[in-house]
DNA sequence: CCGGCATATTGGAACGTTCCAATAGCGCCG
DNA sequence: CGGCGCTATTGGAACGTTCCAATATGCCGG
């Protein structure tokens, strides 16, 4: 049973190779009639259509690959099933490659991409990757769109982190604290600076001094820095992100103290598993879905208009207060 | 600036296009300085290997499709990491589809693959899939293997279900259990039955009974149910997975209640936030990642041997003894 | 000095689409 | 009744590789 190609399709429907192809693609230049009856000998015959002779004629490959810098980062992971969800129905397929933060796995992945070919590139960049990879990406012509984390040019769909903080840092200052300290980040990507940024500046003007602690983005590693703080330390702590807040709920937990009683805590993201959680967090919500949706988007905008100046789509991001921050007024247990 | 064609370096190293072709992959049948002077020319002007031109002559694409039940579910986020990391390490590129847990998306993503093509595809049956998908996949004679989640035949990789609940239920009954419930589960799959036969024979062979609780595995489900659990109920809970683990750890507390000390919890997966909870969680631990390259390697093969018998790499769990099972003295916290 | 046998290189067909120019069929107008 | 314009269909080149058979080159033994 050999394959089925376009040409024994036309053998069996009576039509000329170039007639069936043509009803294949459902061209209106061809009478309603004999596009059925080609389809009907397609079906017929079992054909399926054959995508890699298509790209090498016509250089379209309908296909986008996606560089995630960690995709077991749930945030990442929600975010690549929005990029992938809105590539599928905009007929283009996603073509994957997590890079694990590396900026040498990513130079290698890109190249792969090149050879594949791809139509666009959608990229997380790997902390630490230099702006001058959007240098190169136009000297080769490949079309892209920066993703969360992005530089001073090119297209791009992210949230807005700054302000993002800056929300939270000015909830829990009308809230009354004073010693509030921002937990994690440090490390040399727009995000990191971003948040940070929303968090110095709304402490700036109230008029209070900034405390950073620094910390990988690991649950782990910021359960065990929360741990070490004592009661004299800050009273609330602004999070570079959900998984981070996690963290330290737990670290502040372990230690014996109650988030969102003893230590208020507000994450960003917006994770589902957010809400969940005991005590639930207030989090800066950022709808990694719809980022997801925004990026593929945006690229699309790009590649179809390769001339015009690039969008950047800057994502307003909500506060979703619940009970980490004692705002909803702490988190009783609510039975014996 | 015209893309550049292996004709093009052909004509600045001076050689037969054929030749030019045979020293860009190295053939040992050139003369090393042949191939040498070919590699310099084709550095020299920038030369990029087209792919697609090379998939539809040779009928191999170097490309396989991945498909995802649930990528935000961060054991299988871990698993198509794995997964990635090793098909990358043997020269092929991952396509990821993401199906929702839906049949009929699953079917889609499938068809596109055929079309793509791939050489080979890595299933995660989505929840209800019949098991004559194999022999639809036989009958295109598209090479896969499936994940985790398995039929009686073809090739797998996943984890042993069976073995991990009996693991954990038999440690439970050695702490001096004796009503624990399984929670979580339900579906028709082949983890879920497998994981709770485990379960089940294990609390036969100690002439107790089973209570299930099914629930869908998703923490916020899992806490709610967890909450409404009276002090006369079970005393320890086999969960299905890690998440629903962390939603019944959550839901107890929201209850009042201390997980580890009133009820023991066991999760399953292994994933790295189990060890960074409070309290910490005993888990049946199947490594995520090594199931991903048991797959990849499972896959690989099969499609190297085509008539062969499909290998079937069931991994041995094991349990991570944590707090949350109260075997390890409970959680107390470390500091007033 | 020629046939035989390596080794090194070359020429050209083939893969299955797409794309463009060319042609067939047909009704209509002058 | 010839030619025009329209629609529906067709033929064939092109895309950039791979693969196979064919050809050059060099060397050896007879």
């Amino acid at each position: 049973m050999e394959r089925i190609r376009i040409k024994d399709v036309a053998r069996e429907a009576g039509v000329a190779l170039s007639t069936a192809a043509l009803a294949l693609r459902d061209d209106t230049r061809l009478r309603e009639e004999t596009r059925r009856a080609v389809r009907d000998a397609a079906a017929r015959l079992g054909y399926v259509y054959d995508r890699s002779a298509a790209v090498m004629r016509s250089g379209k490959s309908h296909t986008i690959g996606l560089l995630v810098c960690e995709i077991t980062n749930p945030f990442y992971a929600e975010l690549t099933a929005g990029v992938e969800e809105a590539l599928d129905a905009a007929g283009y397929v996603t073509i994957l490659a997590n890079t694990s933060e590396s900026v040498a796995r990513q130079k290698r992945m890109l190249e792969r991409f090149r050879e594949q070919p791809v139509d666009g590139v959608l990229i997380m960049p790997a902390t630490g990757t230099p702006a001058t990879l959007l240098d190169e990406l136009d000297k080769v012509r490949l079309p892209y769109a920066t993703v969360v984390r992005g530089f001073r040019r090119g297209a791009h769909a992210g949230p807005d982190d700054r302000a993002g903080t800056r929300l939270a840092t000015e909830h829990l200052l009308r809230l009354g604290h004073r010693r509030i300290a921002f937990l994690g980040g440090g490390r040399k990507n727009s995000v990191s600076t971003g948040r940070w940024d929303g968090y110095a500046r709304a402490m700036a003007k109230a008029g209070l001094a900034t405390e950073h602690m620094p910390c990988p983005t690991d649950i782990g590693e910021a359960s065990r820095l929360t741990r070490a703080l004592s009661a004299a330390g800050p009273t609330a702590l602004v999070c570079f992100n959900d998984s981070v807040a996690f963290g330290a709920m737990l670290g502040l937990m372990r230690a014996g103290r109650k988030p969102g009683v003893d230590v208020a805590v507000t994450g960003f993201d917006g994770i589902r598993e957010a809400a969940a959680w005991y005590p639930s967090l207030t989090t800066v919500c950022v709808a990694p879905r719809a980022i997801g949706q925004a990026a593929a988007r945006v690229l699309l905008q790009q590649m179809a208009n390769p001339g015009s100046t690039p969008i950047r789509e800057i994502l307003k991001p909500t506060l979703i207060i619940r009970e980490s921050c004692g705002a909803a007024g702490g988190a009783p247990p609510d039975t014996p």
